[in-house]
DNA sequence: CTCTGGTTAGAATCGTTTCCCAGAAAAGCG
DNA sequence: CGCTTTTCTGGGAAACGATTCTAACCAGAG
């Protein structure tokens, strides 16, 4: 049996007729699992019965029941309680995802019937989040004020990821990421700005090169940031290397450490406008090349998209025009 | 008198705090999910109920009390079969994720039926994986025959994130990664080696110091990983850049890259023994202190780890030991 | 033997399915 | 063009099946 259980997720034709699958799951039912989860959490039938407002026999019958089902022992019977085993642990994790899953329908369901009509789940950057998205939705949101988006934050690479396996539809990511089998877009740009103190050598200093900064100590942002990472290749470029004194989660994060004299910062310039600028801190743009970055938007089937997804990639798209190219019309 | 009026004295102070919500998550259910994926892939209310072996009344009464309870409008009736509204595709989209969940719960407890005596789910990092997974859990198995790991690949950061979260019970990442809140034990060390083709300069070198590749074009991992990162950093420190001429996914990859004449690549010692063997490459000893490396098991509160999770524990922690440290008795 | 806690039995109840049919909209056909 | 046929969704009554309730029973610990 070896690595057999490393998850193998094999791709089975559409729907497989599942023979003896099909006909176990179709004995799994939410109360049997919420009533299950209940038990494991008052380690006493008893208990758990009363908490869902059921009778004690009732709450027996469907857990043995359920053991029978599957032939398995889910709980030792003990005088004091009832204990899980370890099929038990392993049906309690499954349990609670799914009543968490089952918990998010109701949810957005009841938006819906207050007058939501549509929902985009998003994934992006810190950057984009932090920089762009709060005015483009906003901006979307006025327009279409009974939409909903849920929007995650991943790094670059995750976010492509969570698009390619469907978890989400609309991704915005680092121009630099692989997007693989994926569709992108132009989305924005912004530039690095480098943080300071007021009274810091570099203050006054309208425009610096990366090989500048090196000779001062650096705030850094976490290791899986792209930032970080493009910062240390200039570094590495530039043939000397980068003194960090500190990796923190997050631009306004940065700009405390800075603030508290921990040493300078890169982040993208808006970011600076947005988290930086009411604390006393001086930000100098970046000339090298590659501190003019580029986001991405990225989905999976463009042509394929649902009306109001598509509605959310549209405006996206368009958001940046005004600012930069004027349109030629 | 439906369930609600029947409210008679049970005063739920144990945790009520959802109060039209649970209402609503009680009138989900499986078979309702499932037959709507099914008019949902079918487009069409009749050809759903055939499939699912139910009469298409039935189907159609269902639909329409879900959709009634939650005051929310699932499909469009055209005459042509049912189309999705943006509610029905965000029902959709949970409703997949919730049975996905529910399959996991059958496939599993049918394990457990079968004989299996305990589940562990795992998150580890590339090297881990490729380098000491494979041995250390068929050791694992051969003791314990009936027990089940569930092993996923993700970079060391989101390793501990997963952990953290309770997506899996034992993580293994680098050391390097911070650990935050959780428990964390030694597991293994490896030395980084540099991959060569067997007619390269370097080929005849018994060791070397990382600065001595850095004339040469280098393989790089995927950005993300704690190698590239590291490797990346180290030329920084010697004042030196390096030369990437690509980056790509994986161990193995790496070794194509270099014996297509890429570069040279950096990667752990056995993981070259197992992937880069048989491809007539050479590996060649990093003495940089860096390049021996740590991999450390990380989990959440090892007292109150299950008793299978334990077991996987002690056998990973004692794993190392008859290799490097005799055992005095 | 008493308290706590789980299980069983039988009756009442509730919900779901089925079957049959109606209405509405295309599609086929003279 | 109008008529029929097909296809599809909805509605109601009866039958069935599953779940629940009450009440009693059982088993171990103190």
């Amino acid at each position: 049996m070896s690595l057999e259980s490393i998850d193998l997720d094999a791709p089975h034709h559409q729907r497989g007729p599942k023979p003896a699958e099909t006909a176990l799951t179709r004995r799994i039912d939410l109360t049997t699992l919420r009533l299950f989860i209940a038990v494991c959490d008052e380690q006493n039938l008893t208990r758990a019965a009363q908490r869902e407002g059921i009778a004690a026999s009732a709450v027996s019958k469907r857990m043995n029941d359920f053991e029978l089902a599957f032939g398995v022992t889910l709980f030792k019977r003990l005088s004091k309680g009832m204990a899980l085993t370890p099929a038990g642990e392993a049906l309690l994790h499954h349990a609670r995802v799914t009543l968490l899953n089952v918990e998010k329908i109701a949810v957005e369901l009841s938006e819906y019937s207050q007058g939501v009509r549509g929902h985009v789940r998003m994934l992006a950057n810190l950057s984009a989040i932090v920089q762009f998205l709060p005015e483009d939705l906003s901006a979307f949101f006025s327009a279409h004020e009974l939409l909903r988006v849920d929007l995650q934050e991943r790094p670059s690479g995750q976010v492509v990821r969570g698009i390619e396996e469907g978890a989400a539809a609309i991704g915005i990511c680092s121009g630099e990421a692989e997007t693989r089998s994926l569709e992108a877009f132009h989305y924005r740009t912004d530039n690095l700005v480098v943080v300071v103190r007021a009274d810091h050598p570099l203050a006054k200093r309208d425009h610096l090169l990366f090989a500048d900064t090196l000779d001062f100590d650096h705030v850094g942002l976490h290791a899986a940031s792209s930032i970080y990472l493009r910062s240390q290749y200039a570094a590495t470029q530039a043939g000397k290397s980068m003194r960090l004194r500190i990796n923190v989660p997050g631009f306004e994060a940065v700009c405390r450490m800075v603030q508290a004299n921990m040493g300078i910062g890169l982040i993208p310039d808006r970011a600076f406008e947005v988290v930086g600028a009411g604390m006393g801190l001086r930000s100098i743009r970046l000339r090298d090349e590659w501190a003019k970055r580029e986001l991405r938007i990225v989905v999976r089937d463009a042509a394929h998209l649902s009306s109001t997804s598509r509605l959310v990639l549209d405006h996206l798209r368009a958001a940046e025009r005004p600012e930069r190219d004027a349109v030629s019309a």
